[in-house]
DNA sequence: CTCCGCTTTGACCGATTGGTCAAAATGTCG
DNA sequence: CGACATTTTGACCAATCGGTCAAAGCGGAG
């Protein structure tokens, strides 16, 4: 029975979730090339032909949980509040990311895995949504350094930095955990008294 | 015939070096699951059955090629000088870090992609081998601080964000150029001076 | 109950995978 | 040259891949 607003069915979207989450699990792990249509239905509880009834193809999926999670991974930087106080709200963002490198490491993998291959599938919008966004965000923090409010640097390269040290956590969380030694159970709130500190010195007038 | 010393003939010696430079376009771009055998013998001109010549396997030429550059890629930090001047041998040791992910990008992808899809063979080495070393300078790094050398932060996270914020530039490289737009045909110059900007502001007392 | 549409499945397909093997080609030496 | 080791190749193999299909199972409305 269809459910006029989304036409889906209640099964249908308890199913899509299933698959969605195996296949983020999978994908993450092992790259678009590495995973198996296999290895998420058996993730999902499923027969692989039935997940081909869901979804018409493997790379059709991997497009649904990238198109799908773009959004919800870009939203922080959305919400720096151009009225806020910069300092604030740069360190803010700083938490946010990581605190979702800690939440949500498969996501920042599924991205990583993504670009590092090429990003034959998210290119696009990096080049369409991404960089008006960053354009943005950019223009605003240099009006802030113009003001006075923050030190001066490049900008872009400035966000590059909090996106490459914050995600870094998530993706190379083995390498991490491996060099840190087995006496370390958690390295996120160091990691976190770490950033603050680079970024408080780095920004602050 | 043989050559007494590394008991490799001139044939072999030239074979496998096209092979593991193959290997390594390959393996960097598509990860390991996602690289074929016929794939890097047709990058390095050969046959896959004369590839397998030289290789006894796939898993063979990637745990080849992460052995031999494992020393290499770790190389700059061994060569940090513990009685160097403390803020000018980490700027150089940051410098080297961005030079290697501008000269090297496929070696950076190619233990990024191991790392982010668990570090299986990788691993060990790390806990062996890298723990420490970076164990041994962080020691140092801490000495600096305690002499008010440098400006006081923990050390093995500053290691960390100099790996992550310098080999961004290799791993994420589509990323950064799609951000940035056509515009800017190298990001290198810019990033470094970021970069430097960064380190000087967190170190310097 | 019957009927009908949605869901699930086992069997199967062609293509590609990593790897083998025996034979042929090539190189190297006296 | 001739003899022997090294190198190269085409044909081939079992396993796995993404995907198809017809048939069976299922739930709810009448």
């Amino acid at each position: 029975m269809k459910d006029g607003a989304t036409g889906q069915t209640r099964i249908q979207r308890t199913k899509i979730a299933a698959i969605t989450d195996a296949a983020l699990e999978v994908f993450s792990t092992n790259g678009f090339k590495g995973a198996t249509v296999d290895q998420i239905a058996r993730a999902a509880s499923l027969s692989k032909p039935n997940l081909l009834y869901y979804f018409p193809s493997k790379e059709a999926i991997h497009s649904h949980l990238l198109d799908t999670l773009m959004d919800t991974w870009v939203a922080p930087l959305r919400e720096i509040d151009p009225e806020g106080e910069p300092l604030d709200e740069l360190l803010t963002y700083v938490r946010r990311k990581l605190a979702m490198s800690r939440d949500m490491p498969r996501e920042s993998r599924l991205f990583a895995n993504e670009i590092l291959q090429g990003a034959d599938y998210i290119g696009p919008a990096l080049s369409n949504d991404l960089r008006p966004l960053v354009d943005e965000k950019a223009a605003m923090i240099a009006r802030w350094m113009e003001d006075g409010r923050l030190q001066p640097s490049d900008p872009r390269h400035l966000i590059f930095s909090i996106w490459s040290l914050t995600q870094h956590y998530a993706d190379f969380d083995v390498q991490v955990r491996r060099v840190l030694g087995p006496g370390v159970k958690d390295p996120f709130p160091d990691a976190e008294t770490y950033l603050i500190t680079l970024f408080t010195r780095m920004l602050r007038v």
